[in-house]
DNA sequence: CTTGACTTTGTACTTATTTTAAATTATATT
DNA sequence: AATATAATTTAAAATAAGTACAAAGTCAAG
């Protein structure tokens, strides 16, 4: 709790209760989970919670550049605390989203074909390594 | 029209007035429109189309790999025809989506950290080359 | 023609998100 | 400590995007 109160407290950002629950709960899951899986996992702890909070929280996290936006996803929208840039892979058979340890030619540069780059999102999609495994054990 | 009649018919996908109708938007019209913006211009030359027709439609040509799906911005789905593969640009200031040409490095690889990739997709996001430029002349 | 499969249409429904306003909590002032 | 002020949280209502489904329409094959 300390940890998260300092790192908002840093930021300028108001340490509320409310507000220590939710990044705890994004630092501890990296499962870049959805409102309702946010709201879903503190309600249980914190059950006055609303899920507006939830909504405005994370915004406020996003405009502080704490949290970071994935929409691999048509019907999700998906939340990571940002450590360090990295792209995405999502499998479209078990719907994990994994981090990728791979860096963009462009990630250092400033500039594609004149635009100011300020963000790159790289996502790649198909089957992640663990459900190829099980395809080759069902197949043998 | 005889043109985009071929191409669903080569499909295997059969040729509506409706769907060639779209297509032939997509194809005009590199905007990487909306659902919305799709069905507010065919309306004017189609009154009896229905939006439904058009979701139907773009799920159809989607199955068959004739339009791709981009999830660049929170709040909108947006769909392009396929031409090349290709990334894109979304400027925060006006609000355009530009196609860039550049390739990834994985592109032409099939895996990336064991996970067998079948699609990338590139978003880069920050200001337009227009927008830096006019952003330039007012400040002198 | 008539049949049957497919397509289109419009309505109703579901669900995620935003808005709004009241209630609560925290902070500052006297 | 009491009161005023501001910020935050909450719940309910409004909005909007997308989906499901049944009815009507289209069209080619027999």
């Amino acid at each position: 709790m300390e940890k998260y109160k300092q790192i908002l407290f840093e930021r300028g950002i108001k340490p509320t209760f409310q507000r220590i629950k939710i990044l705890e709960y994004l630092d501890k899951n990296h499962s870049h989970p959805t409102v309702d899986m946010i709201y879903a996992a503190l309600y249980k702890k914190v059950p006055t919670l609303s899920k507006t909070t939830v909504y405005n929280t994370l915004d406020i996290f996003r405009k502080y550049h704490l949290v970071d936006v994935l929409t691999i996803t048509e019907s999700e929208i998906r939340y990571e605390y940002i450590i360090q840039p990295h792209h995405h892979f999502y499998c479209r058979q078990c719907g994990k989203i994994i981090d990728l340890d791979v860096t963009c030619v462009y990630q250092e540069e400033m500039c594609v074909e004149g635009h100011r780059i300020e963000s790159i999102h790289g996502y790649f999609k198909g089957i992640c390594s663990e459900c190829l495994l099980k395809a080759e054990h069902a197949n043998s």
